[in-house]
DNA sequence: AAATTTAAAAGTGTCGAGATAATGAAATTA
DNA sequence: TAATTTCATTATCTCGACACTTTTAAATTT
């Protein structure tokens, strides 16, 4: 009845959150591309926070791995590396392997009908893509995301799933940044509905064969654009 | 030729850094008990450093999970809740797994001989153990380490190895808070060369077997020490 | 005794100044 | 001329003080 705190609306509760948040949406989207130095000044106008909010944000991303910090040098966008998305990539699927194995274990009703409906979204975002004009739609990269997240949830570790997440979000990075995403020459239909089937079958193998062909399939397509930005930022004043 | 940075000899190079690594020992060998607030002011003149670095190292420790953060309520010691740790202990085994099995098909002969020195020590440490008297030697602590590390040593990625880290520091701090560690009861001896032995063979499968037994009886033991230091820090001022 | 109001405490964020280190340019030396 | 050293500029880091907000505790009222 008093006065609430008016609920956040936007940007959550601290500003070190909003700035969080900010930085690493845009940093993972490329609109803050890898090398980029992240001077405080110039952030504190582009993003109307202050420097303190600023660096502890910075700090918090260079612990995720986004953000680079070295000796007194400030910090600066992380660099996007062939051999880490290799290495980032084989880390990211063993963890996946093992999430869909615990989940695949343990999964009850619950989720086989989360599995069912994300699969159903998942196939017609799948069969829609090839008509989409600019890229891949939004609503794609979320059925995706809840298909795979959908098959792992019930893996019973919540810091499995966060691990999971950080790592994904890492790659996320890397295949924003490769301009050639030719995902029309793949059959994704094909593929997450043999994934899906497999899992409901309960046969594990199966499908963590499958989700690492999966995987694999895409970290190949970004491997052959060989570069993935190479446009070093070098002068920056 | 010229004068080189001197290279960083302890404190590293930021208090940043210093005040991470610091805090972050402290909370993992329970000089800084579970719960406990981290007041900015206390903290300054206990490590005698400035707030601005303290803020950013706890927002660092936050992120690792060693930390909590509150809205406007300051930073705690994060909580020891045996839920957390079964969930932990579930994550960490699983990434265990994942990186011994590549690990154990990529390793070389450097891989080999390092494991087999590894265990050479370990099994100087296991059977030297028993004669102990003040809980274990720092020495068995750090031949343990490097026998775990050496089997994954070969798992090919860094990203793997570095969550692999954080997940053993994250249970370290529940193991160190647990006060009875009747390790004496257990032939840890057989144990680690049985997994030593198998990883050689390349037996993939039972040493996946062996290492969760292996990590599982310690967190049955940790279990069963009901409480995990239950002294809820409340008044604090 | 319960609830509201009031006051104190703690946390967050801003600003500016000073110390330290890194970068780049000029000057010296070979 | 090339390489090294010296110097000046710049940027980062760190500190302390102050304003503002939220939380927590106490006191008052009902």
């Amino acid at each position: 009845m008093t006065n609430r705190p008016m609920v956040a609306l936007e940007g959550g509760g601290t500003l070190v959150d909003t700035a969080y948040s900010s930085l690493r949406r845009d940093i993972i989207s490329g609109e803050r591309p890898a090398g980029e130095r992240l001077r405080i000044e110039k952030l504190k106008t582009l993003y109307g926070i202050g420097p303190t909010p600023l660096r502890e944000a910075l700090q918090k991303l260079a612990q995720d791995g986004l953000v680079v910090t070295e000796g007194n040098r400030g910090f600066t966008v992380a660099p996007l590396d062939p051999a880490e998305f290799e290495d980032l990539n084989q880390a990211r699927i063993a963890i996946e392997k093992a999430a869909l194995t615990l989940s695949i274990a343990r999964g009850g009703d619950a989720w086989e009908a989360r599995v069912v409906a994300a699969t159903y979204l998942m196939d017609k975002e799948d069969t829609a893509l090839p008509q989409a004009t600019d890229g891949v739609p939004d609503s794609w990269e979320r059925a995706n995301t809840e298909f795979h997240t959908a098959l792992v949830s019930a893996c019973g570790s919540a810091w499995l799933l966060r691990v999971r997440i950080g790592l994904h979000d890492l790659c996320e990075r890397y295949r924003r940044a490769s301009v050639y995403q030719r995902l029309g020459s793949r059959d994704l239909s094909s593929e997450h509905s043999a994934i899906a089937t497999a899992a409901l079958a309960r046969d594990v193998d199966r499908v963590c064969a499958l989700t690492e062909a999966h995987f694999a399939l895409t970290a190949l397509a970004l491997r052959d654009a060989t570069d993935l930005g190479e446009e070093r930022i070098r002068a920056e004043r």
